[in-house]
DNA sequence: ATGAAAGCGCTAACAG
DNA sequence: CTGTTAGCGCTTTCAT
């Protein structure tokens, strides 16, 4: 930096201003330094910088390592998130978090990161809860039962839930399965969009007078064959399936089928937080309402940069829906 | 540090001593550091470290944005290559590369990161010619055409279709086809995992006295639906198929279905590069060579580390092979 | 085995 | 608008 500023004749704090843009410096000066800049190939340390400036431009992304497979939602959580971190002039860091509750502290007084993204947020989540207490800066994907005291991002279950239920209801049907994933025993068993779903389902199909029937599944096709014949027994009747759990969509599909069953003509299956290839991989293809994973991620890097940056304190609260994709799962119920 | 010092009653350097444990300190001193550390909630601190070490203990692992959809071998290196990194101390940041040959060098000359982790690799790379001249440690997860200079960890491609066609030919068929990813007219058109399975699919076929089929499919379900009636068309008399392409292996059966092929019994079918995941959504389950995606996540950031901190210039090259997984698909050839 | 001290490369008051 | 200067918190010779 003082080989820059010898060449541009300036002082080393004039070429430190104009790289960080943050005080006024004359066109002149600032094409001197830039140029002085461009001929010495120039690159400004990441490191002394945040030593100097206590702040790293670091973010963490933190997500579960075991527990709980990931899936292609996730991926567009990192892969989105370090992209747009990366337009703001920032670097993301994965931070795999073995325990729960687990060493954020070295993330953030050991001085790595700025600020969080947490992922994959249970309803009573001991994350939350440590991350708060720490006053650490973060941004939810996701949220726990009580979220107004955090920022988040998530998806909006309640509304995708009535969603799925406005479009089948619409075609006729009266007595409607859901099926979400088989969390009991597990760490996750208040996994927000398990327990959302499924709380959202209850009150809807009561309200609107339905029949609902909720089934857990297992893992992979098998646990939605094992649904589907848990579905088809407990309401023979069932005209509709709702599922959110993507890796079981075809053994579902297949699983109605076993039982009897044609889609979409005797049952209708929709499938709520998923996505078109998902959807695809089945017959017929399914009528899906797609995750927005890619704006999440988004969002949350966003929120959270405003947050350190713009240092208001207030917290954003920002809820997407699914975005419907219809096919040939479903269809009008049957007389 | 300075207040661990006063209370330890040692220097601050002292303490840098035995926080980093690289040189000779007394049981006694140490154990007096330790313990003013762990009363004084003592951290320490890793810009300063990484200033004052000129080693930031941070990877990056470069990914391309757009051009391709990340899958779930891309998800599980993300994950590996983050867990492996924190149990040796590093910390994984993730590059999204936007433009080929991108800033790679405000990466390193900037200071971020001790070194790179490039996966998606193609065949002539123009990443990889880079961080070779500008002499970044870094590891590739998959290799170019000529990766002797290079250090790689990488699926045995030419082994994977080595062990499919034994099983297959041991099953008695002689006329095969395989489905590899439509990437003609990409900047992927020479990825590494197409271009060296389809060449060693000729070579065996060729070297076995198999009559051998190579269809390229398009994206999702419906691309493996047209390969199969491409392939069909091509080799009415196919017998089997091997797959590469999760996301169309539900198509490539369905499509198989279509053309008047029962599967296995008409025609048996193999995905490779794969998992159990992906064979278990489709009817019958799919035999698979399972991707050990794991494994190469975490043998990357071993080999990077290794090379950083043993300074051995030498280059590693390290070939995992597929796992077979036997399921419905595959069954022998009709008479 | 321990300590003193010179930076690492940059930022941010403060002064001019 | 530009320069001076005191650190940021730690590592690492070099002495002792």
């Amino acid at each position: 930096m003082q080989q820059v500023a010898d060449r541009a004749g300036v002082s080393i704090a004039t070429v430190s201003f104009v790289v960080n843009g943050n005080k006024r410096v004359s066109a002149d000066t600032r094409a001197r330094v830039t140029a002085a800049m461009r001929e010495l190939g120039y690159r400004n340390n990441v490191v002394a910088r945040a030593l100097a400036s206590r702040r790293t431009r670091i973010l963490a992304l933190v997500f579960p390592v075991l527990e709980h497979r990931l899936g292609q939602t996730a991926l567009q959580f990192f892969t989105s998130a370090a992209s747009r971190a990366s337009e703001l002039g920032y670097h993301l860091v994965l931070w795999p978090a073995v325990t729960t509750a687990d060493d954020v502290q070295e993330l953030i007084s050991g001085g790595l990161a700025d600020g969080v993204v947490v992922m994959e947020v249970t309803m009573h989540d001991p994350r939350i809860d440590r991350l708060t207490e720490l006053e650490v800066p973060f941004v939810a994907i996701g949220r726990t039962a009580d979220p107004s005291a955090i920022s988040f991002v998530d998806i909006d279950f309640e509304r995708t839930v009535e969603d799925a239920l406005d479009h089948l209801t619409g075609l006729g049907h009266r007595r409607i399965g859901l099926v979400v994933e088989d969390l009991d025993g597990t760490t996750m068993a208040d996994y927000g969009p398990k327990v959302r779903s499924e709380a959202a389902f209850r009150a809807s199909v009561a309200r609107r007078g339905l029949t609902g029937t909720v089934v857990a599944a297992g893992a992979s096709a098998e646990g939605g064959r094992r649904a589907a014949a848990d579905l088809l027994e407990r309401d023979p009747d069932v005209t509709a399936a709702i599922i959110m759990k993507d890796d079981s969509n075809f053994g579902l599909v297949s699983g109605l089928r076993a039982g009897g069953r044609r889609v979409p003509e005797d049952v209708s299956v929709i499938a709520i937080v998923s996505s078109d290839g998902a959807g695809a991989a089945t017959e017929p293809v399914l009528t899906t309402l797609n995750a927005p994973g890619p704006e999440l991620g988004r969002l949350a890097v966003e929120s959270l940069v405003e947050r350190l940056e713009g240092g208001s304190t207030e917290r954003t609260h920002t809820l997407i829906p699914c975005a419907l994709h219809l096919a040939g799962s479903t269809a009008p119920a049957p007389a």
